[in-house]
DNA sequence: GGTCTCGTACGTACACCGTACGTTGTAGTG
DNA sequence: CACTACAACGTACGGTGTACGTACGAGACC
Protein backbone atom coordinates (compact mmCIF):
# COMPACT_ATOMS: atom_id res chain seq x y z
CA UNK A 1 0.00 0.00 0.00
CA UNK A 2 1.62 3.17 -1.08
CA UNK A 3 0.74 5.67 1.92
CA UNK A 4 -2.27 6.91 3.70
CA UNK A 5 -2.17 10.05 1.42
CA UNK A 6 -4.60 12.32 1.38
CA UNK A 7 -4.73 15.42 -0.33
CA UNK A 8 -6.01 17.03 2.35
CA UNK A 9 -3.77 19.95 4.08
CA UNK A 10 -2.86 19.23 7.93
CA UNK A 11 -5.51 21.66 10.31
CA UNK A 12 -4.82 24.27 11.89
CA UNK A 13 -6.21 28.16 12.53
CA UNK A 14 -5.19 29.81 9.83
CA UNK A 15 -6.66 26.94 6.80
CA UNK A 16 -9.87 26.65 8.69
CA UNK A 17 -10.11 30.59 8.90
CA UNK A 18 -8.90 31.09 5.28
CA UNK A 19 -11.58 28.59 4.09
CA UNK A 20 -13.91 30.29 6.33
CA UNK A 21 -13.68 33.55 4.76
CA UNK A 22 -13.88 32.04 1.03
CA UNK A 23 -16.91 30.19 2.31
CA UNK A 24 -18.60 33.06 3.52
CA UNK A 25 -17.57 34.82 0.59
CA UNK A 26 -19.59 32.60 -1.43
CA UNK A 27 -22.25 31.92 0.94
CA UNK A 28 -23.02 34.01 3.57
CA UNK A 29 -22.09 33.71 7.15
CA UNK A 30 -25.67 32.92 7.85
CA UNK A 31 -25.08 29.47 5.89
CA UNK A 32 -22.15 28.93 7.66
CA UNK A 33 -21.69 26.16 10.21
CA UNK A 34 -19.05 24.43 12.08
CA UNK A 35 -20.10 21.02 10.24
CA UNK A 36 -20.34 22.50 7.04
CA UNK A 37 -16.87 24.47 7.52
CA UNK A 38 -15.09 21.18 8.73
CA UNK A 39 -16.90 19.42 5.21
CA UNK A 40 -15.14 21.36 3.23
CA UNK A 41 -11.97 21.17 4.66
CA UNK A 42 -11.70 17.26 4.82
CA UNK A 43 -12.19 16.80 8.71
CA UNK A 44 -15.12 16.22 11.29
CA UNK A 45 -16.76 18.62 13.47
CA UNK A 46 -14.83 18.52 16.17
CA UNK A 47 -11.84 18.26 15.14
CA UNK A 48 -12.08 22.22 14.51
CA UNK A 49 -12.14 22.68 18.33
CA UNK A 50 -8.57 21.38 18.55
CA UNK A 51 -7.51 24.98 16.66
CA UNK A 52 -9.79 27.05 17.54
CA UNK A 53 -12.41 27.46 20.96
CA UNK A 54 -15.31 28.17 19.15
CA UNK A 55 -17.78 29.56 16.11
CA UNK A 56 -16.90 33.28 18.23
CA UNK A 57 -13.24 32.89 17.59
CA UNK A 58 -13.76 31.94 14.30
CA UNK A 59 -16.20 34.54 13.59
CA UNK A 60 -13.37 37.13 15.49
CA UNK A 61 -11.05 35.86 13.30
CA UNK A 62 -12.04 36.17 9.85
CA UNK A 63 -13.05 39.61 10.62
CA UNK A 64 -9.43 40.36 11.58
CA UNK A 65 -8.52 38.59 8.24
CA UNK A 66 -10.60 40.95 6.35
CA UNK A 67 -8.38 43.69 8.45
CA UNK A 68 -5.25 42.82 7.13
CA UNK A 69 -6.09 42.93 3.73
CA UNK A 70 -6.38 46.70 4.30
CA UNK A 71 -2.68 48.24 3.19
CA UNK A 72 -1.36 50.72 5.93
CA UNK A 73 -1.14 54.58 4.22
CA UNK A 74 1.78 55.29 2.76
CA UNK A 75 3.78 57.25 5.48
CA UNK A 76 4.93 59.71 2.78
CA UNK A 77 1.33 60.95 1.80
CA UNK A 78 -0.27 63.96 3.70
CA UNK A 79 -2.69 63.34 6.59
CA UNK A 80 -5.71 64.21 5.02
CA UNK A 81 -5.28 61.92 1.98
CA UNK A 82 -4.10 59.18 4.00
CA UNK A 83 -7.17 59.09 5.74
CA UNK A 84 -9.61 58.80 2.80
CA UNK A 85 -7.00 56.59 1.05
CA UNK A 86 -8.17 54.38 4.54
CA UNK A 87 -11.53 55.17 4.62
CA UNK A 88 -11.45 54.19 0.57
CA UNK A 89 -9.59 50.97 0.91
CA UNK A 90 -11.60 49.90 4.21
CA UNK A 91 -14.49 50.20 2.18
CA UNK A 92 -12.90 48.08 -0.73
CA UNK A 93 -12.36 45.29 1.71
CA UNK A 94 -16.03 45.17 2.89
CA UNK A 95 -16.74 45.02 -0.61
CA UNK A 96 -14.67 42.47 -1.30
CA UNK A 97 -16.06 40.13 1.51
CA UNK A 98 -19.67 41.52 1.76
CA UNK A 99 -20.49 39.63 5.02
CA UNK A 100 -17.64 41.44 6.83
CA UNK A 101 -19.55 44.75 7.82
CA UNK A 102 -22.39 42.98 9.46
CA UNK A 103 -19.50 41.17 12.11
CA UNK A 104 -17.34 44.13 11.67
CA UNK A 105 -18.79 45.85 15.04
CA UNK A 106 -19.57 42.77 16.71
CA UNK A 107 -15.96 41.33 17.57
CA UNK A 108 -13.52 43.02 19.84
CA UNK A 109 -11.06 44.43 17.70
CA UNK A 110 -8.09 41.74 16.59
CA UNK A 111 -4.28 42.50 16.02
CA UNK A 112 -5.03 43.63 12.40
CA UNK A 113 -7.58 45.55 12.96
CA UNK A 114 -6.09 47.36 16.05
CA UNK A 115 -3.07 48.24 13.53
CA UNK A 116 -5.68 49.24 11.60
CA UNK A 117 -7.21 51.44 13.93
CA UNK A 118 -3.45 52.87 14.72
CA UNK A 119 -3.24 53.88 11.23
CA UNK A 120 -6.41 55.89 11.15
CA UNK A 121 -5.58 57.16 14.72
CA UNK A 122 -2.16 58.11 13.74
CA UNK A 123 -3.17 60.10 10.04
CA UNK A 124 -5.99 62.23 12.28
CA UNK A 125 -3.25 63.16 14.79
CA UNK A 126 -1.21 64.32 12.08
CA UNK A 127 -3.64 66.46 11.20
CA UNK A 128 -4.62 70.25 12.21
CA UNK A 129 -7.37 68.95 13.95
CA UNK A 130 -7.74 69.26 17.79
CA UNK A 131 -7.59 66.10 19.63
CA UNK A 132 -11.05 65.83 20.15
CA UNK A 133 -12.05 66.88 16.72
CA UNK A 134 -9.60 63.70 15.80
CA UNK A 135 -11.25 61.93 18.24
CA UNK A 136 -15.13 62.82 16.69
CA UNK A 137 -13.72 62.35 13.37
CA UNK A 138 -12.08 58.43 14.01
CA UNK A 139 -16.03 57.69 14.23
CA UNK A 140 -17.06 59.86 11.92
CA UNK A 141 -15.27 57.82 9.22
CA UNK A 142 -15.77 54.92 10.52
CA UNK A 143 -19.31 55.35 11.08
CA UNK A 144 -19.59 56.47 7.40
CA UNK A 145 -17.34 53.60 6.03
CA UNK A 146 -18.94 50.84 7.90
CA UNK A 147 -22.53 52.39 7.82
CA UNK A 148 -22.77 53.27 4.15
CA UNK A 149 -21.00 49.72 2.72
CA UNK A 150 -23.95 48.00 5.50
CA UNK A 151 -26.53 49.81 4.09
CA UNK A 152 -25.62 49.39 0.24
CA UNK A 153 -25.24 45.70 1.59
CA UNK A 154 -28.58 45.51 2.85
CA UNK A 155 -30.44 45.62 -0.33
CA UNK A 156 -28.37 42.51 -1.80
CA UNK A 157 -29.33 40.68 1.44
CA UNK A 158 -32.70 41.11 1.29
CA UNK A 159 -32.56 40.10 -2.63
CA UNK A 160 -29.71 36.94 -2.30
CA UNK A 161 -29.97 36.53 -5.40
CA UNK A 162 -29.42 38.55 -8.41
CA UNK A 163 -32.76 39.98 -8.58
CA UNK A 164 -32.50 43.39 -5.95
CA UNK A 165 -34.46 45.08 -9.23
CA UNK A 166 -37.15 42.93 -8.87
CA UNK A 167 -37.12 42.87 -4.81
CA UNK A 168 -37.37 47.18 -5.39
CA UNK A 169 -40.52 46.55 -8.26
CA UNK A 170 -42.23 44.62 -5.72
CA UNK A 171 -41.47 47.32 -2.98
CA UNK A 172 -43.23 49.58 -5.42
CA UNK A 173 -46.19 47.76 -5.87
CA UNK A 174 -46.86 47.16 -2.42
CA UNK A 175 -47.39 51.33 -1.43
CA UNK A 176 -49.20 53.61 -2.51
CA UNK A 177 -48.01 56.27 -4.85
CA UNK A 178 -50.62 59.11 -3.73
CA UNK A 179 -49.56 58.29 0.01
CA UNK A 180 -45.49 58.00 -0.40
CA UNK A 181 -44.66 60.01 -3.25
CA UNK A 182 -40.89 60.71 -2.13
CA UNK A 183 -40.62 57.46 -1.17
CA UNK A 184 -41.76 56.53 -4.77
CA UNK A 185 -39.38 58.49 -6.24
CA UNK A 186 -36.56 57.71 -4.19
CA UNK A 187 -36.94 54.04 -4.91
CA UNK A 188 -36.92 54.73 -8.72
CA UNK A 189 -33.85 57.02 -8.33
CA UNK A 190 -32.02 54.03 -7.11
CA UNK A 191 -33.90 51.88 -9.91
CA UNK A 192 -32.48 54.38 -12.18
CA UNK A 193 -29.03 53.73 -10.76
CA UNK A 194 -27.90 57.48 -10.77
CA UNK A 195 -26.28 56.71 -6.70
CA UNK A 196 -22.54 55.74 -7.92
CA UNK A 197 -20.25 57.58 -6.44
CA UNK A 198 -22.08 58.71 -3.09
CA UNK A 199 -19.91 57.72 -1.15
CA UNK A 200 -16.75 58.96 -2.03
CA UNK A 201 -18.84 62.18 -1.98
CA UNK A 202 -20.31 62.00 1.64
CA UNK A 203 -16.91 61.58 2.68
CA UNK A 204 -15.36 64.38 1.13
CA UNK A 205 -18.26 66.47 2.90
CA UNK A 206 -17.21 64.84 6.37
CA UNK A 207 -13.51 65.26 6.15
CA UNK A 208 -14.12 68.43 4.93
CA UNK A 209 -16.56 69.66 7.61
CA UNK A 210 -14.03 68.21 10.12
CA UNK A 211 -11.17 70.22 9.14
CA UNK A 212 -13.75 73.10 9.41
CA UNK A 213 -14.26 72.49 12.55
CA UNK A 214 -11.58 74.29 14.46
CA UNK B 1 -66.87 24.28 37.85
CA UNK B 2 -66.53 28.21 37.41
CA UNK B 3 -65.21 29.14 34.02
CA UNK B 4 -61.95 28.31 32.38
CA UNK B 5 -60.69 31.11 31.98
CA UNK B 6 -57.08 31.74 31.42
CA UNK B 7 -55.02 35.14 32.60
CA UNK B 8 -53.65 34.57 29.53
CA UNK B 9 -54.53 37.66 26.59
CA UNK B 10 -55.98 35.97 23.11
CA UNK B 11 -53.34 35.26 20.96
CA UNK B 12 -53.00 37.49 17.83
CA UNK B 13 -50.17 39.17 15.82
CA UNK B 14 -50.24 42.03 18.01
CA UNK B 15 -49.94 40.50 21.29
CA UNK B 16 -46.66 37.91 19.66
CA UNK B 17 -45.16 41.33 18.37
CA UNK B 18 -45.74 43.61 21.67
CA UNK B 19 -44.35 40.66 23.88
CA UNK B 20 -41.76 39.96 21.40
CA UNK B 21 -40.26 43.38 21.74
CA UNK B 22 -40.22 43.48 25.36
CA UNK B 23 -38.26 39.76 25.35
CA UNK B 24 -35.56 41.50 23.20
CA UNK B 25 -35.41 44.49 24.87
CA UNK B 26 -34.95 42.86 28.41
CA UNK B 27 -32.47 39.75 26.73
CA UNK B 28 -31.66 40.83 23.35
CA UNK B 29 -32.63 39.23 20.22
CA UNK B 30 -30.28 36.67 20.38
CA UNK B 31 -31.89 35.11 22.75
CA UNK B 32 -35.51 35.28 21.51
CA UNK B 33 -36.54 31.84 20.24
CA UNK B 34 -40.07 30.74 19.04
CA UNK B 35 -40.36 28.82 22.15
CA UNK B 36 -39.17 31.06 24.47
CA UNK B 37 -41.98 33.76 23.49
CA UNK B 38 -44.84 31.40 23.14
CA UNK B 39 -43.77 30.48 26.56
CA UNK B 40 -43.76 34.19 28.10
CA UNK B 41 -47.49 34.53 25.86
CA UNK B 42 -48.56 31.56 27.76
CA UNK B 43 -48.84 29.26 24.82
CA UNK B 44 -46.78 26.68 22.79
CA UNK B 45 -44.35 27.21 19.97
CA UNK B 46 -46.77 25.97 17.35
CA UNK B 47 -49.44 28.28 18.06
CA UNK B 48 -47.77 31.03 17.14
CA UNK B 49 -47.65 30.18 13.48
CA UNK B 50 -51.35 30.69 13.41
CA UNK B 51 -50.95 34.59 13.14
CA UNK B 52 -47.32 34.70 11.69
CA UNK B 53 -45.64 32.66 9.34
CA UNK B 54 -42.49 32.43 10.11
CA UNK B 55 -39.83 33.78 12.95
CA UNK B 56 -38.29 35.96 10.10
CA UNK B 57 -42.02 37.60 9.71
CA UNK B 58 -41.71 38.30 13.98
CA UNK B 59 -38.64 40.28 13.64
CA UNK B 60 -39.69 42.29 11.03
CA UNK B 61 -42.85 43.46 12.65
CA UNK B 62 -40.61 43.99 15.81
CA UNK B 63 -38.33 46.70 13.32
CA UNK B 64 -41.74 47.57 12.14
CA UNK B 65 -43.32 48.28 15.59
CA UNK B 66 -40.03 50.92 16.40
CA UNK B 67 -40.65 52.29 13.08
CA UNK B 68 -43.86 53.29 14.24
CA UNK B 69 -42.46 55.17 17.58
CA UNK B 70 -40.83 57.61 15.95
CA UNK B 71 -43.28 60.54 15.77
CA UNK B 72 -44.01 62.32 12.50
CA UNK B 73 -42.36 65.93 12.28
CA UNK B 74 -44.17 69.06 12.99
CA UNK B 75 -45.31 70.26 9.65
CA UNK B 76 -45.19 73.72 10.52
CA UNK B 77 -41.37 73.49 11.50
CA UNK B 78 -39.13 74.39 9.11
CA UNK B 79 -37.65 71.88 6.78
CA UNK B 80 -33.79 71.45 7.75
CA UNK B 81 -35.07 71.53 11.31
CA UNK B 82 -37.59 68.34 10.44
CA UNK B 83 -34.84 66.57 9.43
CA UNK B 84 -32.58 67.03 12.44
CA UNK B 85 -35.43 66.17 14.52
CA UNK B 86 -36.19 63.33 12.62
CA UNK B 87 -32.74 62.26 12.72
CA UNK B 88 -33.24 62.77 16.46
CA UNK B 89 -35.96 60.90 17.27
CA UNK B 90 -35.00 58.13 15.11
CA UNK B 91 -31.53 57.87 17.04
CA UNK B 92 -34.21 57.76 20.53
CA UNK B 93 -36.40 54.77 19.23
CA UNK B 94 -33.26 52.76 18.38
CA UNK B 95 -31.45 53.34 21.62
CA UNK B 96 -35.28 52.61 23.91
CA UNK B 97 -34.41 49.62 21.85
CA UNK B 98 -30.96 48.27 21.24
CA UNK B 99 -31.60 45.12 19.58
CA UNK B 100 -33.35 47.64 16.49
CA UNK B 101 -30.59 48.79 14.91
CA UNK B 102 -28.87 45.53 14.26
CA UNK B 103 -32.16 44.46 12.94
CA UNK B 104 -32.89 47.68 11.01
CA UNK B 105 -30.77 47.32 7.89
CA UNK B 106 -31.66 43.41 7.29
CA UNK B 107 -35.36 44.13 6.67
CA UNK B 108 -37.42 45.21 3.83
CA UNK B 109 -39.65 47.85 5.07
CA UNK B 110 -42.62 47.45 6.26
CA UNK B 111 -45.54 50.02 6.67
CA UNK B 112 -44.04 52.26 9.46
CA UNK B 113 -41.15 52.30 8.15
CA UNK B 114 -42.41 53.26 4.93
CA UNK B 115 -43.92 56.34 6.52
CA UNK B 116 -40.55 57.51 8.07
CA UNK B 117 -38.89 57.38 4.63
CA UNK B 118 -41.95 59.43 3.34
CA UNK B 119 -41.44 62.35 6.24
CA UNK B 120 -37.73 61.99 6.08
CA UNK B 121 -37.73 62.76 2.31
CA UNK B 122 -40.61 64.78 2.17
CA UNK B 123 -38.98 67.11 4.53
CA UNK B 124 -35.68 67.07 2.77
CA UNK B 125 -37.70 67.75 -0.55
CA UNK B 126 -38.87 71.12 1.07
CA UNK B 127 -35.11 71.87 1.88
CA UNK B 128 -33.18 74.41 -1.05
CA UNK B 129 -31.34 70.79 -1.82
CA UNK B 130 -31.13 70.03 -5.34
CA UNK B 131 -33.03 66.38 -6.01
CA UNK B 132 -29.86 64.44 -6.14
CA UNK B 133 -28.45 66.25 -3.32
CA UNK B 134 -31.41 65.68 -1.41
CA UNK B 135 -31.53 61.73 -2.06
CA UNK B 136 -27.33 61.67 -1.51
CA UNK B 137 -28.68 63.24 1.77
CA UNK B 138 -31.18 60.80 3.01
CA UNK B 139 -28.70 58.32 2.88
CA UNK B 140 -26.04 60.33 4.30
CA UNK B 141 -28.75 61.20 7.36
CA UNK B 142 -29.72 57.31 7.73
CA UNK B 143 -26.16 56.46 7.80
CA UNK B 144 -25.46 58.71 10.63
CA UNK B 145 -27.87 57.57 12.73
CA UNK B 146 -27.97 54.06 12.28
CA UNK B 147 -24.30 53.95 11.92
CA UNK B 148 -23.67 55.61 14.93
CA UNK B 149 -26.05 53.93 16.95
CA UNK B 150 -24.83 50.56 15.73
CA UNK B 151 -21.03 51.40 16.76
CA UNK B 152 -21.88 52.74 20.44
CA UNK B 153 -24.18 49.76 20.75
CA UNK B 154 -21.79 47.40 19.42
CA UNK B 155 -19.56 47.95 22.52
CA UNK B 156 -22.37 47.35 24.72
CA UNK B 157 -23.09 43.92 22.68
CA UNK B 158 -19.37 43.26 22.99
CA UNK B 159 -19.63 43.66 27.29
CA UNK B 160 -23.18 42.32 27.62
CA UNK B 161 -23.39 43.43 30.94
CA UNK B 162 -22.57 46.14 32.74
CA UNK B 163 -19.42 45.90 32.44
CA UNK B 164 -18.18 47.74 29.66
CA UNK B 165 -15.36 49.80 31.28
CA UNK B 166 -13.64 46.26 32.00
CA UNK B 167 -13.88 44.70 28.84
CA UNK B 168 -12.34 48.55 27.88
CA UNK B 169 -9.26 48.06 30.30
CA UNK B 170 -8.94 44.28 29.35
CA UNK B 171 -8.58 45.66 25.67
CA UNK B 172 -5.88 48.17 26.94
CA UNK B 173 -4.54 45.51 28.61
CA UNK B 174 -4.15 43.68 25.32
CA UNK B 175 -1.89 45.83 23.06
CA UNK B 176 1.18 47.75 23.82
CA UNK B 177 1.37 50.93 24.18
CA UNK B 178 4.43 51.85 21.89
CA UNK B 179 3.22 50.64 19.35
CA UNK B 180 -0.48 51.46 19.51
CA UNK B 181 -0.13 54.87 21.35
CA UNK B 182 -3.25 56.37 19.65
CA UNK B 183 -5.31 53.63 20.08
CA UNK B 184 -4.70 53.82 23.87
CA UNK B 185 -5.18 57.24 24.40
CA UNK B 186 -8.56 56.95 22.00
CA UNK B 187 -9.59 54.32 24.42
CA UNK B 188 -8.74 56.42 27.00
CA UNK B 189 -10.87 59.01 26.04
CA UNK B 190 -13.75 56.71 25.66
CA UNK B 191 -13.36 55.81 29.59
CA UNK B 192 -12.97 59.25 30.36
CA UNK B 193 -16.57 59.73 29.05
CA UNK B 194 -16.02 62.74 27.02
CA UNK B 195 -17.60 61.70 23.92
CA UNK B 196 -21.24 62.49 25.16
CA UNK B 197 -23.08 64.55 22.45
CA UNK B 198 -20.88 63.82 19.32
CA UNK B 199 -24.08 62.56 17.38
CA UNK B 200 -25.55 65.64 17.18
CA UNK B 201 -21.87 67.68 16.27
CA UNK B 202 -21.73 64.94 13.57
CA UNK B 203 -25.05 65.49 12.35
CA UNK B 204 -24.88 69.23 12.34
CA UNK B 205 -21.73 68.46 10.11
CA UNK B 206 -23.44 66.68 7.68
CA UNK B 207 -26.54 68.37 7.53
CA UNK B 208 -24.43 71.81 7.26
CA UNK B 209 -22.05 70.12 4.53
CA UNK B 210 -25.47 68.50 2.56
CA UNK B 211 -27.26 72.41 2.36
CA UNK B 212 -23.53 73.95 1.24
CA UNK B 213 -23.33 71.29 -1.89
CA UNK B 214 -25.53 73.53 -3.70
C1' DG C 1 13.64 -2.57 21.53
C1' DG C 2 9.97 -1.14 24.97
C1' DT C 3 7.10 2.22 27.25
C1' DC C 4 5.20 6.68 28.18
C1' DT C 5 3.38 11.09 26.99
C1' DC C 6 0.96 14.16 24.23
C1' DG C 7 -1.61 16.21 20.66
C1' DT C 8 -4.77 15.66 16.97
C1' DA C 9 -8.69 13.40 14.91
C1' DC C 10 -12.88 11.14 15.60
C1' DG C 11 -17.67 9.54 17.18
C1' DT C 12 -21.29 9.97 20.17
C1' DA C 13 -24.49 12.60 22.70
C1' DC C 14 -27.10 16.57 24.42
C1' DA C 15 -29.85 20.51 24.45
C1' DC C 16 -31.59 23.64 21.63
C1' DC C 17 -33.41 25.66 17.30
C1' DG C 18 -37.21 26.67 13.35
C1' DT C 19 -41.03 24.67 11.56
C1' DA C 20 -43.95 20.91 8.65
C1' DC C 21 -47.73 18.19 9.58
C1' DG C 22 -51.61 15.82 11.65
C1' DT C 23 -54.83 15.84 15.57
C1' DT C 24 -57.92 17.82 18.98
C1' DG C 25 -61.26 20.79 20.95
C1' DT C 26 -64.31 24.52 20.84
C1' DA C 27 -67.28 28.22 19.04
C1' DG C 28 -70.46 29.58 15.57
C1' DT C 29 -73.95 28.60 12.06
C1' DG C 30 -77.56 26.03 9.65
C1' DC D 1 -78.45 18.34 16.41
C1' DA D 2 -74.93 18.20 12.61
C1' DC D 3 -71.48 20.64 10.25
C1' DT D 4 -67.87 23.81 9.52
C1' DA D 5 -63.86 26.67 10.58
C1' DC D 6 -60.08 27.58 12.95
C1' DA D 7 -57.11 28.20 17.00
C1' DA D 8 -54.30 25.42 19.91
C1' DC D 9 -51.63 21.52 20.50
C1' DG D 10 -48.22 17.47 20.18
C1' DT D 11 -45.10 15.07 17.68
C1' DA D 12 -41.33 14.77 14.71
C1' DC D 13 -37.46 16.07 11.51
C1' DG D 14 -33.32 17.97 10.27
C1' DG D 15 -30.28 21.29 11.60
C1' DT D 16 -27.21 23.88 15.10
C1' DG D 17 -22.97 24.54 18.65
C1' DT D 18 -20.22 21.96 21.46
C1' DA D 19 -18.98 18.82 25.86
C1' DC D 20 -16.95 14.58 26.52
C1' DG D 21 -14.67 10.17 25.95
C1' DT D 22 -11.99 7.28 22.82
C1' DA D 23 -8.34 6.02 19.28
C1' DC D 24 -4.12 6.52 17.18
C1' DG D 25 0.40 8.04 15.65
C1' DA D 26 4.76 10.59 16.54
C1' DG D 27 8.33 11.74 19.46
C1' DA D 28 11.03 11.30 23.99
C1' DC D 29 13.06 8.69 27.32
C1' DC D 30 14.92 4.21 29.47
Amino acid sequence: MVSESTEREPLDRNAIVVRAVGFADERGTDALSMRKLAAELGYEVMSLYNHVVSKGEVLALMVDAVASEIPAPNPDTEPLVAVRALAVATRAALVRHPWAAGLWLRQLPGPARVQHMEHLLAALAATDMSPSVAHLAFHAVNNHVIGYTLQEQAMAYVAPDGNADEVAHAFLAGISAENHPHTVTHVQQHLDGDTASSFELVLDLILDGLTRLD
